[in-house]
DNA sequence: AATATAAATATTGTATACAAGAATTGTTGA
DNA sequence: TCAACAATTCTTGTATACAATATTTATATT
């Protein structure tokens, strides 16, 4: 297979920078990423500027790609988009969802239920995600259902440790019940509005999602 | 200034593309533009990785890169979502404009109606881009922002013809008076239903909006 | 000792060289 | 004449070589 190395190269450095194994702010180092990866610098660099289109690297002429730091605006910005996103598939799934994926999303939250008894944080995470694509899916929409996992997967390591805390798994659980009552039963209008808030508030206060945020990996400066 | 051509490159490319001065379909050939723009094959091929990142163009392995073709369903669906973006954005701004941001696009509806009256597309092209860009921007989100105006950017094309297609431009200009009337008063509801349905179908059918659609821009076999 | 300056060192950006796979052309056989 | 195969040519993908700019280290001067 061909042109595979920059392209596996760019999904490694994504998957690393995404989950926070590779701390925004870091340099990526050419010559480093080549002993690492053994290959040369060209494959290396064509990665580097397809992370730098996709926002998660910053290249700085003559000094190098950077891990990029984002100012808490710029997060705030994108999770409010990202709400919007949400609400917008919820909406459209619960138009367009044939009954097939109905059943399918009630038995995706059903299956969640041992796992928040048990304070299984792991499992909901993996079940969340399962349970969330199913709605992007749902809409219809594959570019919409693209954008929405795209942020998402883009807002990971700004979100991870948000289902730890407290009894946020309860009240997610709770959410997905009604959200997936309102998409099943076709209320476009709820479904839209209960996953424009399940996002970032989870029936808690904005401040308390902003204090949630590892401030660590945030830009400070801007 | 360094890392320019490749940068340099991939936003020209990226012009013409979006401008449909390259039409969807085509190779582009690595030693045609090294020789057209006098560069070595090395930045050539980091800008279209970078395209490729941009969804404008599609590499396939090992036979090239072309420019990327979209499916009536992938654009119908594109529409859909900048319906929605440019929808939140209206809503955004009816609620967050200051004052002078509020006359600002009062003024910049008003300096349309001569074009309108002397049918001057290009002129009118022109000042609906700002309309809306101030609208984007009034939001005050600025991710929010970039993306909607990079999918406006990305749709330009299958948008051109629009405007010059019969009463258009008197459609457009009645439905900018209200949306104005509707942000600067602070009515977001409004704001977000006018513009959620401005984009596309501009007080016409949805079918009329397909006919509009240039077909021969269109990947048939998708 | 601290700062400024200059040499050296290292790193990025670009061009070229080489390797591997695709497309094309030409030839042979039915 | 057409189809199948083979050799050639072309193009992409990767490695290396060279050029230009930053960074670091060393030296000199106050």
């Amino acid at each position: 297979m061909a042109n595979m190395s920059s392209n596996d190269l760019r999904r490694q450095l994504e998957h690393e920078i995404v989950l926070g194994e590779i701390v925004p702010g870091t340099r990526l180092d050419e010559v480093a990423l080549t002993e690492r990866f053994g290959v040369s610098r060209t494959p290396v660099r064509e990665a580097l500027q397809q992370l730098s289109m996709m926002q998660l690297v910053e290249i700085r002429p003559r000094r190098g790609a950077f891990v990029k730091k984002m100012s808490l605006k710029e997060l705030v910005d994108m999770f409010e988009v990202m709400a919007e996103l949400e609400g917008t598939c919820g909406k459209l799934a619960a138009d367009r969802m044939i009954d097939e994926e109905r059943d399918k999303l009630k038995e995706l939250h059903l299956i969640t239920e041992p796992l928040v008894k048990n304070k299984d944080y792991d499992g909901y995470y993996r079940a969340n995600v399962a349970f969330h694509e199913a709605i992007y899916k749902g809409s219809h929409n594959d570019f919409l259902s693209d954008q929405t996992k795209s942020l998402r997967n883009r807002l990971t390591p700004y979100r991870r440790l948000q289902l730890r805390q407290s009894n946020r798994l309860n009240n997610s659980f709770q959410e997905h019940a009604e959200i997936t009552e309102a998409i099943t039963s076709g209320n476009k209008e709820m479904a839209e509005q209960l996953l424009g808030t399940h996002v970032t508030v989870q029936r808690g206060s904005f401040n308390d999602f902003l204090a949630s945020l590892p401030m660590d990996l945030i830009d400070q400066s801007a």
